[in-house]
DNA sequence: ACCTGAACACCGTTCAAGT
DNA sequence: ACCTGAACACCGTTCAAGT
C-alpha cells in the first residue's frame, strides 16, 4: 500500500497557497476551483477549512497583513529621521519616552507597509472590497494613535490625523493614473496625431509632463517615481499635523 | 398586429439602466443577464451596444463622471472661501486672473466631486478596478494643474500635488473603517465582554473614541462626521502645499 | 439591422455519499 | 474525520440562426 506523500490540508496551508496563487496570477485567478487544483485536491475539500469564499478572502488579507510589519509590535529605532520641515525635538508636552520624533516613527511604519503592498499589489483592492475590518488592523491603528498621543496630540487631532492619513498607513494611495495598465492601451498605442490632439486638449498636463521629463523618452504618465511621491505625501501630511499640534491648537 | 411600445435599445439607454441598477442593488448585481431583464431584453442583445462586460463598466464610470461636475468646465465663483490658514491674497507670482484663491477653487471642486461619490457609493471601487483611465478624468486633472500653475505653482510642485491629493479630487478617501459594513458584524454584535476585552487590547483607540463621543450613544467607529473629516484633509493638504508654494521653494 | 436560443466554459455552493 | 461526485443556480461569451 502506497502511503500518500501529500501532507494533509489545513487552514493555514490553504491560505498560504491562496496568497501564492494571487501573487502569481492575480486575485481574479483566486477561485475556489483553481485554488483546489493548486493544492492537488477537489474544490469541495476547501470548505472544511474555509466556510466560504468570503472567509477565504478575509483569511488571505489577514495572512498578508500578519506576515509583515503590522504583526510585530516594537520594531525599534527610527533610523531614517530625515525630516526637512521642523526640528525633531520634543513638542511642548512631549513625554520624553524616547518617541519625541513621532514623524520619524510613523514615516518608517508607512514606508514599511508600502513594501508589503509592493510585494502584493492586489492587497489594496482586496482590502477595500472587504466589508469587515481585519482584526490586526485595529491593533495597528491603536499603535498609531498611541504614538500620536504620546507626542502630545489630543485625541481629537489624532482622530483627524487618522482620517487624513487615509490608506497611507497601509502603504498606498489611491492611484488614479496607473503606471502601466495591464492589457490597456499602452504608450505605444498613442500615435503622433493623438499626441498632438492631446497637447491641445490637455495643455497643462502635457506641459507638466514635458517639464518633468528630462532624460526619459517615454511621453506618458508612467515616468514619475512613485516611491518619492509617496514619501512626499507622507511628509506633507506629517508636517501639516505637526504645525497643528504645536500651533494654535485646533 | 400590435406595435411594441418598448423603445429601441441604445448604448446610452443601456448605460443609464446599468447606473440605475448599480444604484439600486449595488455593483455586484450589475451583470449582463440581470441588466438585460431590467431592460426587458435577452442578455445577448446587449452585445450590440457594449462589446463586453469591461466596456459596460467603462461606460458606467464614464456616464457617472460625465453627469456631474467633472463635465462642465467653468462652474464659476468660489463662494465658500473660508480658509483658516494663510490669507487668501495672491501669491508672489499670482497672475491676477481672478483665481488667486486657488485653494478655494480646488476645495470647491473636491467637495462637489464628493457629492457625486455620495450619490454613487460604488464609484470608488469601480474606478480603482478599472485599468483604463476614463478620458473625462484627463480633462478634469488638466484643469487642476492649470489652476495650480495659474496660482504660481511650478510644474514640479503641481505634479507632486496631484500625487498628494490621491483620490481627493474624485471626492473620496480610502476608508479603512467603514461606518456601517453591510452585512458585517454591526455594533449590536459587540457584547459587553468583547468591549472590555477591546478596551484592554486597544487602549488608545477606545480612549480616542471615548474622548470623541459626547452625546452620541453608539460606541463604535461610526460616530464621526465624514464630511468634516473630508474637509479637514483637503485643507490640510491645501495649506501644506500653499506653504511650499510661498516658502523655501522645493 | 436588430435581436435571440442553444451551447460552452467557467463560477460558488449544497447535499448526500464515499473511505 | 476527511474528502468527494453530482448537481444547482448562477456567470460572461460565441456562434449560428431567426425576423
Amino acid at each position: 500500500m502506497t502511503r500518500t506523500i501529500r501532507e494533509p490540508l489545513s487552514r493555514s496551508r490553504v491560505l498560504a497557497a491562496a496568497v501564492a496563487l494571487a501573487d502569481a496570477e492575480g486575485v481574479e485567478a483566486l477561485t475556489m476551483r483553481r485554488l483546489a487544483v493548486a493544492l492537488d485536491v477537489r474544490a469541495m475539500s476547501l470548505y472544511h477549512y474555509l466556510p466560504a469564499k468570503q472567509a477565504l478572502l478575509d483569511g488571505v488579507v489577514e495572512t498578508v497583513l500578519a506576515e509583515t510589519v503590522l504583526g510585530d509590535p516594537g520594531l525599534g529605532d527610527p533610523v531614517l529621521a530625515e525630516n526637512d520641515g521642523a526640528p525633531t525635538g520634543p513638542g511642548p508636552e512631549g513625554t520624553g519616552t524616547g518617541s519625541g520624533d513621532w514623524r520619524g516613527v510613523l514615516r518608517q511604519r508607512f514606508l514599511a507597509a508600502r513594501q508589503v503592498t509592493l510585494r502584493h499589489p492586489w492587497l489594496p483592492g482586496l482590502l477595500s472590497s472587504r466589508s469587515n475590518v481585519p482584526p490586526v488592523l485595529f491593533a495597528y491603528y491603536d499603535r498609531i494613535v498611541g504614538t500620536l498621543v504620546d507626542a502630545g496630540f489630543s485625541y481629537h487631532l489624532a482622530h483627524r490625523a487618522l482620517h487624513a492619513f487615509g490608506s497611507l498607513p497601509l502603504g498606498f494611495v489611491q492611484e488614479i493614473f496607473r503606471p502601466d495598465p495591464v492589457g490597456g492601451t499602452g504608450p505605444e498605442d498613442t500615435a503622433e496625431a493623438d499626441l498632438a490632439a492631446m497637447a491641445s486638449a490637455l495643455p497643462h498636463l502635457t506641459a507638466m509632463v514635458a517639464a518633468e521629463v528630462h532624460d526619459a523618452t517615454d511621453p506618458t504618465l508612467g515616468w514619475c517615481d512613485s516611491q518619492t511621491e509617496f514619501e512626499f505625501t507622507v511628509d506633507l501630511l506629517l508636517n501639516g499635523l505637526e504645525r497643528l499640534r504645536t500651533g494654535s491648537g485646533e
